[in-house]
DNA sequence: AAAATAGTGTCTTTCAGACAGTATACA
DNA sequence: TGTATACTGTCTGAAAGACACTATTTT
């Protein structure tokens, strides 16, 4: 048997057909209340002015994290928050140019840092999920969605109501000072759901997740409420 | 602008260096109380000779899905039970020969299925798990473990910890019928942790996936235990 | 003082852990 | 009848839901 150099000299990598790689980023948001998500208007063929997820392709020496910052970053034109691979998407019709795999990241961001970077192209949409499937509104219009991504948000948000209450996820939605009663919204939105507040605050502050500022909010009418602040956790979160 | 018919005509994938992609199957089982997986001796290089994942390239128009089906089938020559997408991972350097991208998905089958696919090249490794990586042993002996695999197989075994209290996956690992004291011995071994019998016995069949055969087992001294059965949960399993 | 929200005390319910008890099979 | 394990009754403590109460700020 040869060694391993050799193999490794000889060795062909041309031999088999091979998918295109991309990466597909959902960019989550509450806004007014809502779950939303970043949804960009396609000016190319396929799916031509349908509504897609930003995307891009991995580079030949790219790992998917890199490739998924550079999407963020390129196409999105945000910085790095919360981001984690969601699920990989390989249905071979999926994309009618070729074979595409896309593998899904998520990430979370406050509304505040999307002001910029929002256009008639580029709209934070309102997301009604259901069974599998989510539904994108702008105001009171219904937008299309491209190729799988309808059923790639909705495992996103699955996944994010799933790990809501296990990960300090919310940190990543909300300006780094808020209060007890602006994480409960946060939750509440995710969650759909109403909490109750002395069981939540409970719940939240046992966690050890929070840190008090000793601060209050400013410029509301009536009793401000405290600031709190996520401490950074030490512990390693598994998939 | 050109109509979506001709776009794709004149479309060229050829334009991009693509990456590989395989699956990979992380095949748990319980072998004497203990996490075990299904690893296999490299017969060629590269990694000559040290254990690995069963694994394949996803063929041009086969989903991740029935590649994942087809190496379970052909590599580890046993049918389906519980298999689930776990994660992909990508580093550009995980594999020497080229880029590859590799989803890894998991399955949990009995120890006793697995008896005719055994030989000094293919077998159930014991698991030591901790700190995302993991170490195989078989009698006294540890083995090599190829590639990225270790930290695979530990992703692995963190999902099933995961998700074994909110899913029945032990269905997968037990015969049809099976007593509560099996249960329990399944999820000790995977939590690696004591439960407290009459707890968990009231929590498995408040859950309502388990119905009792009104059989019990047979061949052992003393009383003999009802065997009970899973039944079919309708509710899909989000991610 | 009124208004409105922040924040808390406490009762009840639910559920897990613990432990000891009863039940049932075989030798 | 003894033994070993299956199975259950019940006590205790931890934590969530519900509700009402107190606290604090601005108008």
């Amino acid at each position: 048997m040869p060694s391993e150099a050799d193999f490794l000299k000889s060795y062909d990598p041309s031999n088999f057909e091979r998918p295109s790689v991309s990466v597909d980023l959902i960019l989550l948001s509450i806004v007014e209340g809502k779950l939303a998500a970043l949804l960009m208007r396609r000016d190319a063929h396929p799916a031509l002015d349908l509504w897609a997820l930003p995307g891009g392709f991995v580079g030949i020496a790219e790992s998917l994290d890199d490739a998924a910052a550079r999407v963020l970053r390129e196409k999105a034109r945000l910085d790095s928050t919360f981001v984690e691979q969601l699920y990989t998407f390989g249905a071979p019709d999926r994309d009618p140019r070729t074979r595409v795999i896309s593998v899904a990241y998520f990430a979370l961001l406050p509304a505040a840092r999307f002001d910029p970077a929002l256009s008639p192209y580029r709209v934070l949409a309102r997301l009604e999920v259901s069974q599998g499937t989510a539904a994108a509104h702008v105001h009171e219009g219904q937008l299309s969605i491209a190729f799988d991504h309808s059923a790639i948000i909705a495992t996103a948000v699955a996944r994010l109501r799933g790990k809501l209450d296990y990960v300090p996820l919310a940190a990543a939605l909300l300006a780094p000072r808020f209060t007890l009663r602006q994480l409960q919204d946060v939750h509440e939105a995710i969650l759909e759901t109403r909490l109750n507040k002395p069981a939540f605050r409970r719940r939240m502050l046992d966690k050890g997740w929070l840190a008090p500022t000793g601060e209050r909010e400013a410029g509301t009418s009536y009793r401000p409420a405290e600031l709190y602040r996520f401490v950074s956790s030490t512990d390693a979160s598994n998939i």
